[in-house]
DNA sequence: CGCCTGTTTGACTCGCGTCAATGAAAGTGG
DNA sequence: CCACTTTCATTGACGCGAGTCAAACAGGCG
């Protein structure tokens, strides 16, 4: 073919985006569409905002790099982080009710973004209808999302077990290996996230360390046992009172 | 024009339906639209499942009278009320990201609903790319739904004051007064949707009616100070430990 | 009339939020 | 490179909101 190679065709992230995994798209083709409509590898730096709340609808964002909270806000003057959007997921979804977007979105950490013009993508849908299926089953996927369970059923041990757990299954194959997590975010903004108190989530911390089930450093945590993480999750129990481990040396 | 009316034309809740409101379709386009694709006034009788987990998703649902819960369910068999669908309301969105509902959908009440068939809607989308945009808005308006910072922030009876309020919005011309609300669902379902135990729903309706902001008979609720319920909501100081109102003769 | 489901109310307990103080880490300027 | 400031994290003490358990009550229905 005549076309240029996209950017995406070598992008890391392929097998999960979005836009080129668009199925029934023969391949070049999505190229094609892809190469004419996406803005990639924009940078974004740790605490900069990518919309605000009311600003202006345009376009759909993927996180290639980093992670970004969308964040809703009260008249109060609080925030209320509802989505966590780590490498592969996609964000800006919420202008879509109006012209205007209703979250806030701001960087958790340095790294790059791609977007796409909701119009393009509109005029794309009806002549590739494929797309569409793909862009309603990403919605749907948001939609399904179990955090509303988690933060409203859930005791505090076991919301943290489950955030542990969904960070570590995020971790592609690119990445940290599935024992080993960054938290992405500070204890305040995991709190926040998971209706909860900062203080709440360090304590719970702690003792997940003081049990030997991770270690933790600041960010970076280390899943010493996974299987003691599914079971406090599971709901059966588990002693969280003495320690297990000998850190007596420490 | 020689074609048949639509069942549509003369529903109560024409203005506000999804799909006979789709801005930019000439209304009698719509009528058409509508009437090939539309099933409407299906009866569903209190308790009746509309569809359950798993079940094959096939059709979206407008709830024309009545109401609907939408629940996610558990490996322990608890449920969770996600979503409370009043006439008007659409539900069945749950469908989307694969091929099968991962909510069920309970007749909250006795009372009738609409459906089109997801495929006859996809289809109608690519020929009239306005009803994309009413679909997308609609998506969106269930995205950004208030209800997770209601449980995860406020306080129980806020939540019900926010309940209540919300409630009474929805009552249109052709229903009950603003100032009367028929509680669709048991106080264990009220409790479930509003994550706070049933004896707790109890509890605060019953300090409300003690303070004489609402009047409670069973599912029926008149509320006498709206103005207490929306300082309540709104974080401003209320007095709810003694009566204000002279019941002292019940 | 008794059964069953739903509601109300009380008593008790405890998970977790709030307040507060200290410590660690990271950024800032001279 | 080192003081200073600011942000973030940890840990303890305390109290309250709301869940759990339990019992009595009301209403609908066969």
């Amino acid at each position: 073919m005549s076309v240029p190679a996209s950017p995406c065709s070598k992008c890391y992230l392929r097998k999960q985006c979005l836009f080129y995994r668009a199925p029934g798209v023969a391949q070049g083709g999505a190229d094609q569409i892809l190469a004419s409509a996406l803005t990639t590898n924009i940078p974004v730096v740790q605490g900069e905002r990518v919309y605000g709340y009311g600003s202006p609808f345009e376009y759909f964002y993927m996180v290639k790099s980093g992670s970004v909270k969308c964040s809703l806000g009260t008249s109060a003057g609080e925030e209320l982080i509802v989505d966590l959007c780590l490498p592969g997921d996609i964000f800006g979804l919420d202008g879509l009710n109006d012209a205007r977007h209703s979250y806030s979105a701001v960087a958790l950490e340095t790294g790059l973004l791609c977007k796409i013009r909701f119009e393009t993508l509109e005029r794309l849908i009806t002549e590739e209808p494929c797309i569409l299926r793909s862009l309603l089953r990403l919605m749907g996927q948001k939609f399904i999302s179990d955090l509303r369970f988690v933060t409203s059923r859930m005791s505090t041990d076991k919301r943290i077990a489950h955030l542990l757990i969904n960070l570590s299954k995020h971790n592609g194959p690119n990445t940290l290996p599935a024992t080993r997590v960054r938290l992405p975010m500070t204890r305040a903004d995991m709190g926040n996230y998971l209706g909860m108190a900062l203080e709440t989530v360090s304590r719970i911390l702690s003792i997940f360390q003081k049990n030997g089930i991770i270690d933790v450093h600041g960010k970076h945590v280390e899943i010493l046992d996974p299987d003691a993480l599914n079971r406090i999750m599971a709901d059966r129990e588990v002693d969280l009172s003495a320690p297990a481990a000998d850190n007596s040396a420490q």
